[in-house]
DNA sequence: TTGTACGCGTTATCAG
DNA sequence: CTGATAACGCGTACAA
């Protein structure tokens, strides 16, 4: 049985409510109480029941994680190790818990998500991705429940409080820097399109290209549902063109690795045969083979600032919705090339 | 506010202890009482306030996640989501919640791990590394706090539950099929040696060599402590040996994929110059180029076996220590050669 | 400055 | 089969 603010309280002489208004740092109690209780404390190796005290404050200290389905691949993405390294400094300076959601595909998350919140494990969720028509986040929404999102959310934008990156103006970079190397017949690879975060960066594709007076070819725009399998279909539509692209912009580095990967079994080499871009400049984008020309979009941050603003939400009920940009940088590598 | 128990008893006209007994479905309540109490729950929307519950029955229905501490890179290797997702599947259908661990620097990491256990957080914890002399590992110890392991603990292997793989036996596996694609100077390369798994795949190395009747040459043995830079002076080290090695054995694909990108760079091609085999199976492996022949660990059974075995020390205190072994599996693909 | 008394939402024990 | 009543460990008006 572990030791509980009775037990501290009778070895200090004092009543609960003193020891608690102690751990609480109240000013109304002499310091010399104070210092008594806490040696007390100490000694004791007391430990506040922290589900006694949320009961009381009705408060968890805790905030939610929900993560996308995990029945693709895209789990496996380095992304989320990287987010939550960012959330779980800022929960750890803060003394805030981090709760994970469970389940595998999106009915079971959904039923998570209900559990978490209703029974009141959190006090505020962290949506770890941005998708066109998601339950998950209607039903925070009806229920009131404080959330910050890791990207940009399809609608309500100004209600809803996220963190993102300038991902069209981004994408419009790199895509110029593509022209600027000279390509001429760009291709884009997206993942799902349900996603924020493909139609964002496709958007700033095209946007470069018609201002630099190039015509959208959707002959050159694809999507790669299922990381593996999807990268063949993309690749066999791509270089069944009568003119095949010399650049490709692909909205994320393993899916990059991927379509190199696939290229590579059809003889067209990176970058000699072909240029190629990427995003998020995860370790692995080092490691590959070139080195892959990618977007940094600054991952730990993302995580770290929904987390403080959530946090921010959670503590003052009227904080206003914000909109965070985390600023990126593109970094060269050896994935493109002149022509 | 939400609706309480009282709510749903007053709305039914019966007790709160009722309205207990029938959502914990004791066999002592008449059908009719718990058909009425049930449709009042689902009319008002009513869900149980777990704080209250587990203050009530001094459980928490949540287990702990530690992760090892995340200043090195190491982090990012989507071994983690992958294990992580194994847990959560078992988490889910048994209405386990998951806390992660909190903080980056080792010291952080001990701290949050006390925080967790010591206010009643969770009822459980599992341990995702095995590290050598491990302060968290010494702690739970000591607390007597139900716990599993993923890997191999360093001591009182008989008195702590754990789900590892036959790393011993795999990498015997691995080194006899480089033996019998007829390599002789056959290379190690390892990560940090405080890690469990480094020692074991290393001992299966050395074992299979010497049933072989190779001798060990240490020259041949190298360790990588840090992910990227590393890389280079491992590389560096093994092609200024008079007599390089042919083959290498890789503790892990990402290593693997570091090893293939610096040897590249020397102009040493895989698998035409030198073979490589990894472990792990992860995604990447397949993305990579050439794709790599690894071993499969089953790296989501990890997870999912360590947590039903926690939940199973949770539920009855007197459970024996267990050792679960996970089947492996080597994945031949293009990353190695006959000599 | 400190103590008293009650409440937070449940479960458990003991009656009936 | 069901209803009181007392915990669980802590926070907080209110009183002193």
């Amino acid at each position: 049985m572990a030791v509980t603010i009775k037990d501290v309280a009778k070895a200090a002489n004092v009543t609960p409510s003193t020891v608690s208004r102690v751990i609480a740092d109240s000013p109304r109690i002499s310091i010399k109480t104070k210092q008594k209780v806490r040696q007390v404390m100490k000694d004791l190796g007391y430990q506040p029941n922290l589900n006694a005290r949320n009961l009381a404050k009705r408060c968890t200290q805790t905030i939610g994680l929900i993560m996308p389905n995990s029945t693709d691949k895209v789990f496996q993405n380095p992304f989320f190790p990287e987010v939550i390294r960012g959330i779980s400094n800022m929960a750890h300076t803060t003394e805030y818990a981090i709760q994970f959601s469970t389940g595998e595909t999106e009915e079971q998350i959904y039923d998570g998500v209900v559990r978490m919140v209703q029974s009141g494990r959190v006090d505020g969720v962290i949506l770890l991705y941005s998708r066109i028509n998601d339950k998950v986040m209607a039903f925070l929404e009806d229920k009131e429940v404080p959330y910050t999102m890791i990207g940009k959310p399809y609608q309500n934008m100004d209600k809803t409080t996220h963190v993102d990156n300038d991902n069209i103006g981004a994408a419009k970079e790199v895509t110029k820097y593509l022209l600027n190397l000279g390509h001429k017949r760009i291709g884009f690879v997206g993942g799902n399109l349900s996603l924020m975060v493909t139609k964002d960066r496709r958007q700033g594709y095209e946007e470069a290209l018609e201002e630099a007076g190039i015509a959208i070819s959707h002959d050159y725009i694809v999507h790669e549902d299922s990381l593996i399998e999807g990268g063949q279909e993309v690749v066999a539509k791509l270089i069944s063109l009568e003119e095949t692209p010399t650049a490709l912009v692909v909205v994320d580095d393993l899916m990059a690795l991927d379509m190199i990967n696939t290229l590579e079994k059809h003889g067209i080499r990176v970058p000699d045969d072909i240029s190629i871009v990427s995003f998020n400049n995860l370790l692995l984008s080092q490691l590959a083979h070139p080195p892959l020309t990618t977007v940094d979009i600054n991952i730990h941050d993302l995580g770290f600032q929904a987390a403080k603003t959530l946090i921010e939400m959670i503590k003052n009920s009227n904080e206003p919705a914000k909109r965070l940009i985390i600023p990126h940088k593109m970094i060269e590598r050896n994935s493109c090339k002149k022509i």
